[in-house]
DNA sequence: GAAATTAAATTGTTCTGACATTAAGACTTT
DNA sequence: AAAGTCTTAATGTCAGAACAATTTAATTTC
């Protein structure tokens, strides 16, 4: 079975060479060129077919069968496991994930306090006492329907922001231009019916469902940059998940 | 900052000299011998105190990046980014989430069967047409109290079940039994309000706000095992999980 | 013909070694 | 004193090799 799939490596490239074999087989997959369930050649052959040595291209195939496109055997062999996989919920904002899908979300800022933290946020955000931060709520619409009520705690000695700023891009852009290197998150997901004032906020009846987030989020030198309280309609958002057995 | 972990290799084990790594690793930083912002040594030096050769000590340290446990940074070195790090969300069934946290739940089937499956299963499952499928509908109790009400569809080529299965342990351990390894899941949550049949069931009001979940679970072969909607009460369950940025 | 054994294929683990890249501090120069 | 330059320390990438463990298929034996 020798599928000699048309991936080549650019050895001048600064992108590492497993990583290059992770873009190839990945763009090989969704491209209809490696089937759903077809087996790929062993390692060792593929590696002599780039001209990579077996480490490498086992460094690669770890992060496909971690992201959840491959399945290895041993002594059977590795295979694709089907096309149709989303990708893994991955660390990004409802802005991000909306302006992805192509379409122009806007932002309203609803309130917006530079303040003295309380104790709760102190301790989520892991701040000493008397620390600021920002504090605001946001409502997002989509194509002019309101989608999220968004209330969030920001530590302040990242990037001075304001209700102009909010209005015009997502938060997690305006951190990472503030030099953040958000590295993972926490978060939970329930449900709680609309109040009176979320109803009328997203243009809901009161009562109806609405899905809740709560979210804290911590970068590359384990700083807890922001934590979240978000709702959205229930009838028009859920997060989407695929979930990795190790 | 020689911070000698006491951490021991045993080479005459069966599990990999990595894997006893990140274990010990993991206790140290849970039971606070490796405080959160701590520096580790470096890399060459760990290895060579643990008698591992580097490759060996990186793979460790790996995974603990992946799991959020560790940060690293180029030409600086490796900290301890917080010890309250939850685990990723793992494919396990609800019955097994609460039977780790020393609970007991019941379960109640209130409907079984053994059907041919109607088109949308059959997609789902990736069977062919005229498969036969299990179908049944649990009510789940913790404390006497309910929690969630399951419906599920699964292939009927694992693992024969019937109602006393199913009343007695949960579905995964059935299907791990049959020889079933689970390497990844797609899943979808939201929000609805209880209609009166889920009101009654949980015993909830009607309008009540519900989780509610979708899942399909696939095996390391490819394989379509299950795919079930599932709602819980929403004043009782929430979907915790750690994301981590890759 | 069925069971047990053997062989082959493939992934899993581990080692040694080398060089590249990045970040931070020390040093020199202006 | 400020700016730029060098040095050092650490992680990042890559190669080649060897042996272990497991699965499947082929072969042998009863």
């Amino acid at each position: 079975m020798a599928n000699n799939l048309g991936l080549s490596i650019d050895r001048s490239s600064p992108v590492p060479l497993y990583h290059q074999v992770v873009q190839g087989i990945e763009a090989a997959i969704h491209s209809g060129v490696l089937e759903p369930g077809s087996r790929l050649d062993n390692e060792i052959d593929l590696a002599a077919q780039l001209n990579l040595s077996r480490p490498t291209m086992r460094k690669a195939m770890d992060e496909l069968v971690r992201s959840g496109l491959l399945v290895r055997k041993r002594g059977v062999g590795t295979q694709v496991v089907s096309s149709q996989v989303r990708r893994p919920l991955e660390l990004s904002s409802l802005y991000d994930d909306l302006t992805n899908n192509g379409k122009k979300p806007t932002t309203e800022v609803l309130s917006f306090s530079h303040i003295e933290a309380d104790d709760a946020t102190l301790a989520v955000l892991q701040l000493p006492a008397g620390s600021k931060v920002y504090h605001f709520t946001r409502l997002r619409k989509v194509g002019g329907k309101p989608l999220a009520l968004m209330e969030n705690w920001v530590r302040d000695d990242i990037a001075s922001m304001d209700e102009a700023m909010l209005s015009a891009e997502g938060l997690y852009s305006i951190l990472r231009r503030g030099g953040v290197n958000f590295r993972l998150a926490t978060q939970r997901i329930g449900a709680v019916t609309a109040n009176e004032y979320q109803a009328s906020m997203l243009d809901a009846a009161e009562g109806s469902a609405l899905v809740t987030m709560e979210r804290t989020a911590v970068d590359d030198t384990g700083r807890h940059i922001e934590t979240g309280h978000h709702v959205y309609r229930g009838d028009s958002y859920s997060f989407e998940m695929t979930l990795v057995q190790r």
